[in-house]
DNA sequence: ATATCATTGCGTCGTTATGACACAATGATA
DNA sequence: TATCATTGTGTCATAACGACGCAATGATAT
């Protein structure tokens, strides 16, 4: 399996080195600054920006095709990551567009080619520790970098609206999935977690009713060392207890935010 | 889009008329004498039993393929059909029990043949009411019928896994999905209702606590009639307000079961 | 040095939701 | 007519929740 370096070469081998007309695109999240981020691509031959994606080798898992495209984007080894949706309109991709993107580039591509058939993708979505992530393009793109959720509107293709899923579906799963644990650093404050639920949530809570309810979940512990640095009263650091805090989301969290 | 009449057709057509490497299963849920059942294939040349699947035909949405699946299955129109998880290992299906198979059934077949490569599956699970189905084999089954969950041990390739998942599933999108809608007939009963929670949770519930927390959520309508012919006590008969329904599902019902 | 001020940590209070259980009403069966 | 499983309604103590108060902290301004 050796790694894709240039379109040429998924046009020229890609029939033959992958499963037809399936695909995966990840949706990568990162937290920093407070703020939720998507890692993207901007792509060759086109002023757009798409989400990190493959194809499937012909003998390969699917959900290992996804982790492979997250190793080679962000250079992490074990990511969490999560399949949520299947997009099978046949109209989700544009031939033309395709052909019109390729043949700017100089490339020449036959119209019965295997890139651009009808392509059924799968949606994952993962979940960094930003500090960690070292983006970098693949053969489609000329650059990938973070992007602020909020000013992220068009994307490249379907993109945006598996985008808006994933986030939907993260919203979801708050109460069972390890959505903290994965998008923070190992030591936090509570008030960087709250915001991190906020921003998930599209919506404030309460700082006083938020520390006391996730305090009561039992798996965030209070570390003796505080956060310096702030303009203000220095908080605390917390760490998650992984062990608890995964026995308390197999039965979920109770209770709604 | 001529209806699939027999495996021979499939062999013959399939690489033309469908997407490769892609299919879809559907776990369908009925629930009946207060059992959740499952609607299953008995496979041809095989004593086997599995879920109902298809393929996807070259300019069908996915989730159109699903509810063709559906339609010629039970013969409703309408249904309730949710994604749920694909399945795509590359070992998930057998190639050579696949040849054995159609051996047995006098099918001669080439080994490079679509219908014995490698596909990756996207799985449904359906929500449907009993007394509506006309269950309805296709051409690779002898016989479609309802089977009770709790009778399902051992199933066709990964379907048994596949339908593990869709039960989980059903139990975490309780809170979020009108299952009780779909699955229940027009007009039912405050213990039938309980006991469609209590299969779907595989827990027992307090009928008191039960009774009023679902009335609390004010979505359920009592009716002034009673379901006569019961050994005991007639119960009230319940119907679902649809529109408060979905908008408290919207956000959710609120606490744990 | 001292006042200012946003932020943090901890607590209160009234209301609501929850789990556990009691008891009477119903209506087919014995 | 008595019996009995089942249904409808209610009680009660406890826990959880939302809204809010107030003092402690520590960098910045005066």
């Amino acid at each position: 399996m050796a790694q894709i370096k240039s379109i040429e070469q998924v046009i020229h081998d890609g029939a033959k080195l992958f499963m037809p007309s399936v695909s995966v695109d990840c949706v990568i999240f990162g937290f920093h600054d407070n703020q939720l981020k998507v890692l993207l691509l901007k792509m060759k031959g086109a002023d757009q920006w798409a989400l990190p994606g493959g194809f499937i080798y012909r003998d390969e898992d699917i959900d290992e095709a996804a982790s492979r495209v997250l190793r080679e984007r962000t250079g992490i080894q074990d990511i969490f990551l999560k399949q949520f949706h299947v997009f099978g309109q046949p109209k989700r991709s544009d031939k033309k567009f395709h052909l019109n993107m390729m043949k700017k580039d100089g490339i020449k591509v036959n119209k019965d080619n295997w890139i651009i058939q009808r392509f059924i993708t799968t949606g994952y979505y993962a979940l960094v520790d930003f500090q960690f992530v070292k983006p970098t393009p693949d053969f489609s793109s000329v650059s990938c970098e973070w992007w602020d959720l909020k000013d992220i509107h068009e994307l490249f293709m379907d993109h945006k609206n598996i985008l808006d899923r994933a986030l939907e579906t993260l919203r979801l799963q708050l109460n069972y999935q390890p959505i903290g644990y994965n998008l923070l650093p190992e030591k936090f404050t509570m008030p960087e977690l709250q915001k991190l639920y906020e921003t998930i949530l599209d919506k404030s809570l309460d700082r006083r009713n938020f520390q006391r309810r996730m305090s009561g979940f039992g798996f965030v512990k209070r570390l003796k060392e505080t956060r310096q640095g702030g303009a203000h009263k220095a908080p605390y650091l917390y760490s998650f207890d992984l062990k608890k805090y995964k026995k308390a989301l197999e039965e979920g969290l109770q209770g709604g935010w």
